[in-house]
RNA sequence: GGGAGCAUAGCUCAGCUGGUAGAGCACAUGCCUUACAAGCAUGGGGUCACAGGUUCGAGCCCUGUUGUUCCCACCA
């Protein structure tokens, strides 16, 4: 059998094409199989107005290495896809969408409309990031493939509701919320970034009702004091006891706010007194509550000043407050204007500053959820991958706050409840509801708001799955065992969904959470849109194969660090691809075999890769299991171009080319077989490739991503060979290094003379150094034999190994270039030996450590005593 | 105010349970050796941030210091 491979490895043609027959071969399914263990991963649901970016590629791919290592080592393997309906971000794309193209608003449209709209909008670029995915070589069960508001996922989210509902887990209540104003809708607090801003701290005097003087407030929001219903001091501060219960007039406002005492005050702090506004700011509410202070929102839902605001009512709340400013200036109630740099609220969604609004929310209690979901960390039943992220993930659970889950927007999961118009009962149901439960009224409406984008996720690994129906899938695939994602959203969905699984389903979602870090660009920003830094994954998938960009993206970094992006070091990955491409052309145009199979009769050189090819495998395999993707990627490079390339296949061209026919065929047995097991070893990282070359090489079975994942064969570990094949890489390594000091071009060739005791071995090795170390020819010389004089001799521990050039050498150059060399040993020698002599070391070191050591010593005596011996004679 | 990460070759980073410091790129030299110049061979280059400690032995473990990045937190 002999095929040709095209002379160029072309990555676009292969890719598109193999994709196609994996997905048309149903390569791709998961099956249910009794006979077999499942392993499952659920895909963390991109946005379906995402566009494939970097981040998505190393999510993608590192998911893809581990199924497809799965698959192949026999589990039923099943990769399950879909889409996130992601409220926010879709809509604000929509209305955008809508503004600029028809200068229409949401509101013009109405609510049925405008979803409406978004759903064309979705069915129309919804699926585009599922292509891209394929074009990384995701192989994901695409007829899986689910939709966070499709009909089994809504189902799911309502049941949840209405679970937690009936426990009491969900509650409504009135509560400071983070609201943002421009999105115009509630947040969570997850959805807040914090952001150091330079600001002031004004100083404003409220003057004392009874005329006595005045108090001195300090704040960050001036725009927030129409909303002032008191001044807080703190019940141990001497300065202020005697106002306590007093009152004083709100400026601008002229209305009498009591003064009240409130350890929460901290009397360093300012100026001690805190105005205090309790349907503004998180604190003050609760000192509200304490004290029974009223509460006056003074802000509308867009941010602007509301009819609570007197004079100011309209204004935008930044408008406001420079008018409040100005008006109290002139009032001289500005005492002094301190600068300060403060934490500010923005949303993560639009970056504005968020406002704390007293506000009607939906909220799932989230004490009683946390235990359950710490427990099960804690005790490993997940675990961190690396371990370091389960303490930030405790340390969050563990101090969680009631989760905001109503949202003001329009696209998502509508809230599963109806209020009675007659009766004001609510009425919480799964199934719509027509009239109200408690009267049975039909005059009731339903709750206009929707849920939080996450409430939805956080049920993705058992509702894609098909809960709450008891589903065979289901109960085979679940609990999912690997969930792949970035540490920035440990939060908003990790911790939710062991959270929700642990409740809805009495089981954790996955034993294992394999954190990854961001990719950044070249100088280590964040790949942002604004910043018009990000580099497209599928332009560099297209420029050097998806293979290429697949593994730059595993190599290079470790679990859980953000990685730099270098298009550079995509180019080195193809130079690899390109790499395995020629070899395995090579050895197509030596092959005249059509089964890969191992000869009985091995040669020295065939023990020593098989040898090798053992040892990579149980260490790939190992650290596959470890997800130490990095490290198994990095190894199977370097077997692939070191071991097999650059040394194998060298050795083995003399029997390729020469008259020995049974020889030549073993050595095409041995060459395909060990090429077959690299190309397992590597399809997880480049899946196009090696299923190319595998198609073109004898095989069994239709596709390498189904074949078995290759199982070390202890009989095939040959240690004694792997040594003495080392031995003769090593004279080879030196005259190498000698020819190359002394510029001697390799047609330049030489008679080389070698002693040494191993002449066995030496003798097999003969031709590898008439080929590698460009000898005319060898003579096998009895250990310490003099060399001739004026050659040039290279010393290794079991060889000495001389070849004739004296016209080339310096005789001075040479012997000072040999003191170094034995300098150097020697003193290598020398601390090896205080090693072996300390009997600490014998004594506590394990047994293998000091037998390894113990033989480098005699390995290091030999080579000083053969240099010591060539200087000698020199 | 808490917590975490990082600091290793000129650059970017690996280094698994402590046992002779690695890769890619860059650099230098010589090679078109019929798989590959996207290549081959060879070479230079590191007090593993600093200071202590544990250990027979520390890049790795412990303590502290410095620099840097990030996360969390209701100080107006």
């Amino acid at each position: 059998m002999q095929k040709e491979l095209p002379k160029v490895y072309e990555p676009q043609e292969v890719e598109q094409r193999i994709y196609k027959n994996w997905e048309e071969h149903g390569c791709f399914k998961g099956h249910r199989d009794p006979n077999r263990k499942p392993f499952t991963i659920v895909m963390p649901p991109p946005n379906v107005t995402g566009q494939l970016h970097m981040g998505h590629a190393m999510d993608s791919t590192l998911q893809d290495i581990l199924i497809r290592f799965k698959r192949m080592q026999g589990y039923a393997a099943l990769w399950v896809p879909g889409t996130d309906h992601a409220g926010i971000a879709t809509q604000i794309k929509v209305e955008e969408e809508l503004r600029t193209k028809e200068g229409l608003s949401r509101y013009d449209l109405g609510r049925e409309k405008f979803l409406e709209r978004v759903w064309d909008w979705k069915h129309q670029y919804g699926n585009r990031i599922v292509e891209q995915q394929k074009k990384l070589g995701a192989s994901c069960d695409w007829d899986r493939a689910r939709f966070t508001m499709d009909e089994g996922c809504s189902k799911a989210v309502r049941e949840t509701f209405c679970e937690l509902y009936e426990k009491g887990l969900i509650y409504k209540g009135s509560r400071i919320i983070n609201w943002c104003p421009h999105c115009v809708t509630a947040l969570s607090d997850a959805e807040v970034e914090y952001q150091d801003k330079p600001g002031h701290l004004w100083h404003m005097r409220y003057p004392l009702t009874d005329g006595s003087g005045y108090l001195v407030v300090a704040t960050t929001r001036p725009e927030t004091m129409m909303g002032d219903t008191g001044v807080a001091v703190n019940p141990n501060d001497e300065r202020y006891k005697h106002l306590v219960g007093k009152t004083c007039t709100l400026p601008l406002m002229n209305r009498e706010i009591p003064i009240v005492a409130d350890e929460y005050v901290e009397m360093d702090f300012g100026t001690g007194c805190v105005k205090m506004t309790p349907a503004h700011d998180p604190n003050d509410f609760e000192v509200g509550l304490r004290h029974n202070l009223e509460t006056i929102r003074v802000l509308n839902d867009d941010g602007t000043v509301n009819a609570n605001g007197g004079k100011y009512e309209g204004m935008d709340r930044y408008e406001c407050r420079k008018a409040v400013i100005e008006d109290l200036k002139a009032l001289d109630l500005i005492e002094k204007i301190e600068d300060y740099s403060h934490n500010v609220g923005t949303c993560y969604r639009c970056h504005n500053d968020v406002e704390p609004i007293i506000s009607a929310q939906w909220f799932v209690k989230m004490k009683p959820l946390a235990q359950e979901a710490i427990r099960v960390v804690e005790q490993g039943e997940t675990k961190f991958v690396p371990d370091r992220f389960s303490k930030i993930y405790l340390n969050w659970m563990e101090n969680v706050h009631d989760w905001c889950i109503s949202r003001q927007l329009w696209w998502g999961h509508q809230i599963p409840v109806w209020y009675c118009d007659d009766c004001g009962h609510m009425t919480v149901s799964r199934e719509d509801a027509c009239k109200c439960e408690k009267c049975g009224s039909e005059k009731i409406h339903r709750d206009p708001d929707v849920l939080d984008t996450w409430f939805s996720s956080a049920l993705w690994p058992f509702s894609t799955l098909g809960w709450p129906e008891k589903t065979e899938d289901l109960d085979y695939f679940y609990p999912t065992d690997v969930l792949v994602t970035g540490y920035d959203i440990i939060f908003f969905w990790v911790a939710r969904m062991i959270f929700s699984a642990c409740e809805q389903t009495k089981k954790a979602p996955f034993h294992t959470v394999f954190i990854h870090g961001l990719v950044r660009d070249d100088k280590g920003r964040k790949m942002s849109k604004s910043l018009g830094n990000g580099i497209d994954p599928l332009e560099i998938a297209n420029q050097y194969g998806a293979d290429a960009l697949r593994f730059n993206l595993v190599t290079g970094n470790s679990p859980g660090n953000d990685m730099r992006f270098y298009t550079e070091r995509c180019e080195a990955m193809r130079n690899f691809a390109n790499k395995i491409w020629n070899a395995s052309r090579f050895l197509m145009m030596n092959l005249t075999i059509d089964k890969c199979q191992l000869p009985e009769k091995l040669e020295l050189e065939d023990k020593w890769i098989l040898s090798k090819l053992n040892t990579a495998i149980r260490e790939i395999t190992d650290n596959m299991d470890h997800y130490e993707l990095g490290v198994a990627a990095q190894k199977i490079y370097d077997f692939i171009w070191d071991s097999y390339c650059d040394w194998y296949i060298e050795l083995t061209k003399t029997r390729l080319q020469g008259e020995d026919e049974d020889s030549k065929v073993r050595a095409q047995q041995v060459l395909c077989h060990v090429l077959t097991q690299m190309l397992k070893l590597l399809h997880p990282f480049m899946p196009f490739i090696t299923e190319e070359i595998w198609q073109a090489l004898p095989h069994e079975g239709d596709y390498l991503m189904l074949s078995d994942w290759p199982v070390a064969d202890a009989a095939l570990d040959f240690p004694e060979e792997e040594k003495a094949m080392e031995l003769i890489m090593d004279g080879i390594r030196g005259v190498r290094t000698r020819r190359a000091e002394m510029n001697v071009p390799p047609s330049k060739k030489a008679h080389l003379t070698i002693a040494t005791e191993e002449t066995e071995i030496f003798t097999l090795g003969i031709p590898f150094l008439k080929k590698l170390a460009y000898a005319s020819d060898v003579t096998m010389v009895p250990s310490g034999t003099a060399p001739e004089a004026g050659s040039v001799t290279v010393v290794t521990h079991a060889a000495q190994i001389s070849m004739p050039m004296a016209e080339l050498v310096d005789m001075e150059k040479e012997k000072a270039r040999l003191e170094k060399e034995l300098k150097k040993q020697s003193t290598e020698l020398e601390k090896l030996n205080t090693k072996l002599n300390n009997p600490g070391f014998v004594n506590k070191a394990p047994e293998h450590v000091v037998a390894a050591e113990k033989e480098r010593a005699v390995q290091l005596t030999e080579l000083v005593a053969k240099l010591e011996e060539q200087l000698k004679n020199m």
